[in-house]
DNA sequence: AGCACGCCGACT
DNA sequence: GTCGGCGTGCTC
């Protein structure tokens, strides 16, 4: 920082808005009494006076006025130095206002309280630092030690020659080798030999070994000149942003790399985000094989120790860049020089629940606000992405072509509708013929199936009984390992019957294909080969992920079968086919992005195939061979799928061609909520016309949500749409205040989704 | 999130 | 007559 002058309060700014840790709607003014007036700055903690409690609340901002009566008195600084730089705080006032955000939940994202905790629950305790034991020789009782003492404690002997040999030793290296180290420890230590101590340790989620350092390949010439560009903006300063456009397999990476590199030499820092699912160790490995210890990861699977630890060696220096799922856009690194994102049109990236921010938007923000490069990056931008690209919001880059001119796979479709006398069979003969030739040349076999479980319904097919859960508006799913049927939102579960529950019939005939049914298939078509699946079922815990791809890529399974989660995060040369057992899952969701969704699921799973020196292949297996989705993935077509996308979204008025805000109500009882779902329209639409929107909003619903009901709550949403933000955000802001639209008890809640992204 | 205020049932 | 149920409403 440079001089103190920014942080110390003007004289006649006497009020501190506070923003306190409770779900309060706004922030607070208190008045700074005289004696604090110093150390009342921005970004400092305070206690406060709020009913007759006392609270810490955190000062977003100093005023001269406010329009509050009777202000209480601020009645402590907590802190020396701010824990909130200007910048942080900018950053955390837009997210407040940007999406409706209670100033206290957003604290606690830039907090890194984390998401799945309890909101405003008792204060979580710290966790301890924790230390490891160390023994080392001690020179005094060394030089008065006669040896033959030690010729009946051979263990004595060897762990004091060991010593000799290194002078220190962690006991945790000696524990691993023998058993009885305790009590040789403490003859040693008796005869005053050795002496204890202890040093702080960082807890790991991936252990840290050594790795082989590993030499930057030599840039392609598209490489090159998208690196040229960034680097530019690097070495230039500022916010600069860029939409990296490159096929699967083109050095995406490699460029990320370099920018780190670049930003490090200035002694910046780097914040890179992945989406959840493709957190390996492949990314983490392929960092640190080039920033050994500077990466720290930070992910929801850490526990509280791990990344209580990882903040640590952030804040004290030793980590430089973080890389991380979404919430790691919050990691506090100081001078902030890059931000990427990865596949940065995956939805993970969008948060649910809580504040639903999306990432990816927010990285732009970030940088925007901390002065800092942003590369998007991916083989399948977001329409909203490619399309800022196009209208000059980011700088375009293009990596049209693999590295080592290795070609993209060839892609084959098989026309499923063709196929009705072996309906009942996964595979079709391409697939199984594919398999069996992979397995011969002992080449690896990625299958991909968006659906877990054995089979997605089970039916009777003389009544028409359907098995579906009770809480939620879904077909329960069957699963035979886990045994029974399952519903995959609430994890309802029931046994599977001999006879229909509702005709007594013995003829229940379980549809659709699971991954459970596909990796029972091929293993009975290919007894020899070995077959790994990886979906929700088998990745429970917490390095199951990890070890899964860990033994495909050491080449301990032929096949990999598996959900959305085998699309990405790794890159194995091995892998010469792809099969897609259903291409058509990701069309037939009720959302307007369905397409765009399909499109970019099939590229990346494609792009799996043929990353070594072999080339690779993909089967398709289709109803719909026609929809344009699955011709544009087909023929690496990214720019003719977007041009097509683009007019059905210009031809509906979606995004990118207008901004979208959606209210989410919910209930527990099925009629009131339809009778206050009613009210609320009747009542946005009465404000809409009074406020005088009516030209610049467009109001759609409210409706039963596509999954009318799940975990035993009724759903209905409504849809604002508008072609600026500005307006919709102004009447959304309106409408919050509306008194109207509190719901009156009856335990029906609503939230606001501001550019939502799953309109399930 | 707390905590007070508030208006209806079984008790010292 | 009161103690207390937890429904709604406010906190600078």
């Amino acid at each position: 920082m440079k001089g103190r002058s920014c942080f110390e309060t003007p004289q006649d700014k006497r009020i501190a808005e506070v923003a306190v840790d409770l779900p309060l709607p706004k922030t607070l003014h208190y008045q700074i009494p005289p004696a604090l007036q110093q150390k009342a700055t921005l970004g400092k903690r305070v206690l406060v006076p709020i009913g007759n409690r006392r609270v810490t609340g955190y000062v977003l901002n100093l005023l001269t006025e406010s329009p509050v009566e009777g202000l209480k008195e601020i009645i402590e600084i907590v802190d020396e130095a701010p824990l909130f730089s200007l910048e942080d705080l900018k950053f955390l006032q837009f997210i407040s206002t940007y999406y409706f955000a209670k100033p206290g939940n957003a604290l606690r994202l830039a907090l890194f309280e984390g998401q799945g905790r309890k909101e405003h629950g008792p204060q979580r305790s710290l966790p301890r630092i924790k230390k490891e034991r160390y023994i080392r020789i001690d020179g005094a009782g060394l030089a008065m030690f006669d040896e033959k003492t030690l010729t009946r404690a051979p263990r004595q002997a060897e762990i004091l020659n060991l010593l000799k040999e290194k002078g220190a030793i962690a006991c945790r290296a000696l524990k691993k080798q023998g058993k009885d180290i305790e009590s040789a420890l403490k003859g040693l230590t008796k005869k005053g030999l050795i002496s204890s101590y202890y040093l702080e340790r960082y807890r790991e989620h991936l252990p840290y070994h050594d790795p082989s350092f590993d030499l930057p390949p030599s840039l392609t010439l598209d490489q090159t000149r998208a690196w040229k560009k960034i680097r530019e903006g690097i070495r230039k300063g500022g916010f600069h942003p860029y939409l990296l456009h490159g096929v699967t397999g083109s050095g995406k990476t490699e460029i990320y790399l370099k920018g780190i590199e670049e930003v490090l030499q200035l002694h910046k820092g780097a914040i890179v985000l992945v989406p959840e699912i493709s957190l390996t160790s492949f990314a983490l490995e392929r960092f640190r094989a080039r920033f050994g210890r500077k990466i720290a990861l930070i992910h929801s699977r850490l526990s509280e120790g791990e990344r209580h630890d990882e903040l640590r060696r952030i804040r004290e220096g030793e980590a430089r860049i973080v890389l991380g799922a979404r919430s790691a856009l919050f990691v506090p690194i100081k001078d902030l020089g890059i931000i990427i994102v990865d596949e940065e049109h995956d939805p993970s990236y969008k948060q649910e629940e809580g504040i639903r921010y999306h990432a990816r938007d927010l990285a732009l923000v970030k940088g925007r606000i901390f002065n800092a490069v942003v590369i998007l990056g991916s083989a399948t931008p977001s329409l909203e992405s490619y399309y800022n690209a196009q209208t000059g919001k980011l700088t375009g880059l293009s990596l049209p072509e693999r590295v080592q001119k290795r070609p993209l796979p060839h892609v084959k479709v098989v026309d499923l509708r063709k196929k009705t006398v072996e309906r009942d069979d996964p595979f079709s003969s391409e697939i199984k013929e594919g398999i069996e030739e992979r397995l011969k040349k002992g080449e690896q076999v990625v299958l991909f199936l968006n659906r877990r479980g054995f089979a997605t319904s089970v039916l009777c097919p003389e009544c028409g009984y359907l098995f579906a859960c009770p809480h939620c508006s879904v077909a329960l799913v069957q699963h035979l390992k886990k045994g029974g049927l399952f519903c995959h939102y609430c994890n309802h579960q029931v046994a599977l019957p001999d006879t229909c529950p509702q005709c007594n019939s013995l003829r229940l005939k379980s549809l659709g294909w699971g991954t459970e049914r596909v990796e029972k298939e091929v293993k009975r078509i290919f007894p020899g080969a070995k077959v790994a699946r990886m979906d929700r079922d088998t990745t429970k815990g917490k390095l199951s992920y990890h070890h899964i791809l860990n033994d495909f890529a050491l080449g301990k399974q032929d096949i990999l079968v598996g959900t959305q989660m085998i699309t990405k995060g790794y890159d194995l040369p091995q892998i010469t086919l792809v099969g897609i057992i259903l291409a058509d899952t990701a069309l037939s969701l009720p959302d307007f992005r369905a397409s765009e969704r399909a499109f970019q699921v099939l590229t990346q799973v494609a792009g799996r195939a043929g990353r070594g020196d072999k080339k690779g292949e993909v089967i398709i297996q289709t109803f719909n061979p026609e929809h344009y989705s699955i011709a544009s993935a087909c023929s690496h077509d990214y720019l003719g799928f977007y041009r097509q996308e683009l007019l059905f979204r210009q031809e509906l008025n979606y995004p990118p061609f207008s901004r979208l805000v959606a209210f989410r109500l919910e209930g527990r009882e099925e009629e009131a909520l339809r009778n206050y779902a009613s009210h609320f329209g009747t009542i946005v639409r009465e404000v809409l016309e009074k406020e005088g929107y009516q030209q610049e909003v467009e109001v759609l619903g409210p409706a039963p949500a596509p999954w009318a009901k799940l975990k035993g709550r009724y759903r209905y949403q409504m849809l604002l749409k508008g072609k600026k933000l500005k307006p919709l955000h102004a009447l959304v802001g309106r409408l919050l205040q509306e008194k109207a639209l509190q719901p009156t008890g009856k335990r029906i809640r609503w939230s606001v989704d501001v550019d939502p992204l799953q309109m399930m």
